[in-house]
RNA sequence: GGGUAGGUUCCCGAGUGGCCAAAGGGAGCAGACUGUAAAUCUGCCGUCGCAGACUUCGGUGGUUCGAAUCCACCCCUGCCCA
């Protein structure tokens, strides 16, 4: 029989695990509590959040009741972790702006039904931390971190070269401390999250360890990375956001057809719940039919992210721009008042103003290389002007590069 | 607090009075080749533009016909010392 922590490493999500046999003997006995911390840096997750949603998805599955705690108070320090600078400081408002539009997007993933004894449950750790009293934390939880340890952990090597200050230095600290908060209210026992955050986490089981002499685990999941080690996630307009608003549906979907194919197959493990057999004959594909498994892959995690509709959508839209009709569905769309037309009809401010292009210099320059295109034909003219009856009805659809679409339709 | 080395366009990094919108690399975009892949090759890569103009080299002032480059003060960072 299968424990949950199995899942997990079948499907490629574990990195590193803190004492390994006993926090599989736990997952054996019986459900246990778990929670992972999300920074509310920005209003909306993005594709790094995801695993670690992903992970946590699995285990309520399981059995297991997840915990997902807002970074409300630790957000006022900015982890250092992997971080070369430190950040720039948030104000509480933006934060618990922050917090609010999370929350609501954890909803889709997580069970939150109170009927069931393992519901979801979010937690902002701002409730125990904005109010801290200096000395008393002092004194119960920083007379138990040794300075000279926590110096040689990983996470702050680098800073120690490009300058680390005292605040950020605290970050662990208050980590570790969200832990003990969370043992000792939920009998939370086991913390996860993204590698990166592997010596905060460390640190907290092991001052409930120390304070309470009780058992507590980390385990870290794998960052989603491609197979020649950069990150994933990052598109043109910055970060793949789980927001419809931030970042298409279409591109969302498109981002997943077009990864590379040696990571296919660890996509599909870990952004999907297709099962592992199936995930292992998508991932052997090779040549031309391992479009079948792109393809795959991009509806399901589109789907779970945005949702059955949209994922039809976007694959009905990709499937027809690339077989050359010219029908649009959830292509990103741009609508055009007749006002707004009169006061300006070239098509390359258009097209910046889409966000196609940085710039109308940029899309001035594309032009100029043969790079954009309104259906299939190549667009010559720098000074194409719109009309407003090209925009009627279906409107007209324009395409940068090779891929990248874009409607523009009149506004009645 | 003292000494010292720095802060350059998305990132790294050259540039020490006009030849600088600023070398080189990376990232990114486009084209060719392909499978809506990768690798490779080619072009682009501050903003607006026909030319040309405008804004940029931590900040503020100053010297100069002219400053990323020189001077003053300030802010920030590294290192060494206290």
């Amino acid at each position: 029989m299968k424990n949950a922590l199995d899942i997990l490493r079948e499907r490629g999500f574990l990195a590193q695990i803190t004492y390994e046999e006993e926090l599989n003997k736990a997952f054996e006995e019986g459900p246990i509590t778990f929670y992972t911390g999300f920074d509310p840096t920005a209003d909306s997750l993005h594709i790094g959040h995801y695993i670690p949603i992903m992970a946590m998805a699995h285990l309520q599955k399981a059995g297991h009741k997840p915990i997902a705690l807002m970074g409300g108070g630790t957000a006022m320090i900015g982890d250092p972790s992997g971080k070369t600078d430190m950040r720039k400081m948030m104000t509480v408002e933006t934060i618990d702006d922050n917090v609010a539009h999370i929350k609501q997007q954890m909803k889709s993933f997580l069970d939150f039904d109170e009927g069931k004894p393992n519901h979801a449950i979010i937690v902002n750790n701002a409730d125990w931390l904005r109010n801290l009293n200096y000395i008393e934390f002092l004194r119960d939880v920083g007379s138990l971190f040794s300075v000279n340890r926590m110096l040689t952990a990983e996470c702050y090597k680098q800073r120690l070269e490009k300058g680390l200050t005292f605040l950020e230095f605290n970050y662990m600290l208050m980590q570790s401390y969200d832990f003990l908060q969370l043992f000792e209210k939920y009998g939370c026992s086991l913390e996860t999250g993204g590698d990166d955050q592997w010596s905060n986490m460390l640190s907290g089981a092991d001052l409930i360890r120390k304070k309470l002499s009780k058992p507590a685990f980390a385990a870290t999941f794998k960052l989603l990375l491609t197979h020649d080690g950069r990150k994933m996630g990052k598109t043109e307009r910055g970060a793949l956001w789980l927001d419809p608003a931030k970042t298409a549906p279409y591109d969302f979907y498109q981002y997943w057809r077009n990864v590379d194919d040696a990571d296919v197959e660890k996509c599909l493990a870990l952004l999907t719940f297709l099962p592992m057999d199936e995930v292992k004959r998508l991932g052997s594909y090779t040549d031309n039919r391992i479009n079948e498994a792109k393809t795959v892959l991009a509806y399901e995690v589109t789907k779970l992210i945005h949702g059955e509709e949209e994922a039809n959508k976007a694959k009905k839209a990709a499937e027809a721009l690339f077989s050359g009709a010219g029908a649009a569905g959830s292509v990103p769309k741009t609508e055009i008042t007749e006002d707004e037309l009169a006061a300006e009809n070239r098509l390359i401010v258009w097209a910046a103003k889409a966000g196609l292009f940085k710039s109308n210099g940029e899309a001035r320059k594309a032009v100029q290389q043969g790079g954009l295109y309104i259906g299939n034909d190549k667009v010559t003219d720098e000074d194409y002007r719109l009309t407003k009856e090209m925009l009627e009805g279906k409107g007209l659809i324009i395409r940068r590069g090779k891929k990248a679409y874009h409607q523009f339709v009149i506004k009645e």
